[in-house]
DNA sequence: TCAACATATGTTCATCCGTTCATATGTTAT
DNA sequence: ATAACATATGAACGGATGAACATATGTTGA
């Protein structure tokens, strides 16, 4: 008996074998669906899903946003920073101001599906 | 210098006020927007997501999906559980197994809206 | 150039969250 | 009923994360 240098494979638990193995196959690679958990994880905090819903309505500068989040500056900016690497938001500078816009209809369309999840 | 005490109400940034009304006038109740950043949360986690993903394929047992993911049992039923309470999976009993499975076409969806955003 | 403003960024702190370990619940067969 | 197995659940530990604060960067106009 080989010290089970994994804890988790030593569990004997119930296991269809051959499901299992065609499951395994089928699998995306794991990089994939890291990178789909990073998309959703953007989405999952209130204080974005604000952001990116105001944004639908018009696009916005930073103030504009911390002031109908009620929130800081600084809040604000760093969840813009976070909407920015994910692709979600562009921007453009405008004089002293910074402003903020949708990326795309994906975004759009993401929010509509977790929102007609919701309503049911 | 005048001290800068400067709550975040107290902020003087650069805001459009009529754009400010009218998108306020325009944004979902907040507790809708908290439902879903928490639906969103849930999808984003990579065990989740993995989880998930091997259900697309086909219902598996606990023990199935622990051996798939290379998870202890505990991990997955925790997880399982929070997919169960967002309604993203469903489940029967079946002697001492009991069988998950996806809820419904609406988590295929979501998640394909989220694997096109990352094909680009 | 400097002053004033708008935004970005680094740090800290408190909270949240996923995994593990231990244990409980539920099911079947003897 | 009890043993053996499958899953669920509670507690705790450690890493992740968002907001606040302080400060830096970038822009305009005097």
């Amino acid at each position: 008996m080989a010290k089970s240098k994994n804890e988790n494979m030593g569990d004997f638990l119930a296991v269809h074998q051959d499901v299992v193995k065609r499951v395994l196959e089928t699998q995306p690679e794991d990089e994939v669906l890291y990178e789909l958990a990073e998309i959703f994880k953007v989405f999952g905090d209130s204080t974005r899903i604000r952001i990116l819903y105001a944004l639908i309505e018009s696009e916005l500068c930073v103030g504009d946003i911390a002031q109908i989040l009620n929130l800081g500056q600084s809040a604000v900016s760093h969840q813009l920073k976070i909407l920015k690497d994910a692709k979600l938001v562009k921007f453009r500078r405008e004089g002293k101001v910074v402003i903020y816009a949708l990326d795309d209809d994906h975004v759009r369309n993401i929010l509509n599906m977790g929102m007609e999840h919701i309503e049911e």
